[in-house]
DNA sequence: CGCTAGTTTGATCCGGGTCAATGCTGGTGG
DNA sequence: CCACCAGCATTGACCCGGATCAAACTAGCG
């Protein structure tokens, strides 16, 4: 199976219209998530050559957008949906590294190769940049620099915080740290709610925090027994933050 | 208690004698890990100048060279001995982040504030850079600023194959890792050996792996059962490694 | 309407946590 | 040189939480 399989492929401008209806691909001008992302770090000149190396690439729901250990050739830009990072361990199980928000930079490994596989959790868009052309701007532009810098460190932080909801023993401070954890990310992008979304299913959940699906199901559901959550389709409602922190907390 | 408490300071060039004994402090030209650190990128000419801002410290077994959330003032440079990573939950208990080995680059978080506390396992010496100047120095030279990048991708990956051990179910599977990922990165140091050095004890490694003491001490004598190492003091001998990779796999 | 993939829920078992006792080692002082 | 002590490591007994296996249930969707 080829690894961009089921991935749409347009030219930045092309499907600008000025629309924000669904399906709509913005230009840099009307990029919904350019406070968020690294090109926050950009002027409006800077922005418009940088655009000129983007193709903007829409990704169908479970299509891999890069795959672990093959040569990294081009990275990315979250732009709207969401992607699962995972690794496969020699013994065969999914580790979840991490989930890709929009706004979120994807792709420059330490060597050439990506670290992880990425791919769709619900249909999404990303910005696509050769590597070379990428690194060759990033060279000219040091405020650009500073700024993929300061994401690979806000990377190491999540790494890190993943690690103490993987340490956890108990399976509710872990899926309470996680519900937390999947509130402030969405809340980057959408604002504070009420409703957090959780388009993974509870595979997902339960790779990306080392629990079996079972017990994440039975756990997410004593937590709403016990009124701290209300579970809906897709997601969950935080009743009382500050009672679920002390349930992260152990 | 003083964060640098029972630290000795040195300017860098004061305590060179070009010896090498113990408690001799080398001089960049001579520093014995700079092919495995970021100073790799350097030439002649530049090392001299960054030595400029550089001073040399010798911190004591158990002491704090920097503390979770206090302003970063300061980066360093792992020149001999360890350091553990880690941070405390709210609910009390430590997880180690990692361990900073000799050539490991430390102190540059997202924002203004370590993401962690470093303290020294053994004696252990840094070239202490203050930050300003540090980051000045990183912006006139672009493949200086490389290597902090590539650095920081390899603290990603770090923290990625941690994900993986801590996820593991069993315990000698996380143990097995444990001390095949410990020996790669000493080997870096000292190049490869049969015997590697654990001089952190059993409470850093249950603290590294989310296991407990106990569970360690179990595992390790379990695995030495077997036949598959010998435990020695601060270490163990690893008699088959491709074997141990099979119990690493789970 | 029936199929499929995902989710919930129950029953059972086992690995690792916990608690506690014992053993070891290196350092200190008589 | 040896007795003592403090900190760490080892080992045993017991118990609990989450994995596993399996069955029932639900929601999309053609």
């Amino acid at each position: 199976m080829s690894v961009h399989a089921s991935i749409e492929r347009h030219a930045a401008g092309a499907a600008a219209k000025s629309r924000t209806g669904p399906g709509a691909l913005a230009r840099c001008p009307d990029c919904p998530v350019r406070p968020l992302s690294i090109c926050a770090a950009l002027d409006c000149q800077e922005r418009m050559e940088l655009e000129r190396i983007a193709r903007q690439m829409r990704i169908l729901p479970r299509a891999m957008l890069l795959m672990q250990d093959m040569r990294s050739d081009a990275v990315f830009n979250v732009t709207a949906g969401l992607l699962r990072l995972y690794r496969l361990s020699p013994g065969g199980q999914r580790q979840i590294v991490g989930f890709a928000f929009p706004g979120d930079f994807l792709g420059l490994p330490a060597d050439e190769r990506y670290g992880f596989s990425a791919e769709a959790v619900i249909a999404t868009t990303v910005c696509r940049f050769p590597r070379r052309a990428f690194l060759a701007f990033a060279d000219r532009h040091g405020r650009f620099s500073q700024a993929l810098h300061d994401a690979a460190a806000r990377t190491i932080t999540l790494a890190h915080d993943q690690m103490m909801q993987l340490s956890q023993r108990r399976a509710d401070a872990k899926i309470a740290a996680f519900l937390l954890a999947m509130r402030t990310r969405w809340a980057r992008v959408q604002g504070a709610s009420f409703t957090v979304p959780l388009p993974m299913g509870r595979q997902d959940i339960g790779d990306y925090l080392g629990l079996s699906i079972a017990t994440v199901s039975r756990t997410l559901h004593r937590l709403a027994r016990e009124g701290l959550i209300h579970i809906v389709p897709k997601g969950v409602h935080i009743f009382d933050p500050q009672h679920l922190k002390q349930r992260a907390a152990g």
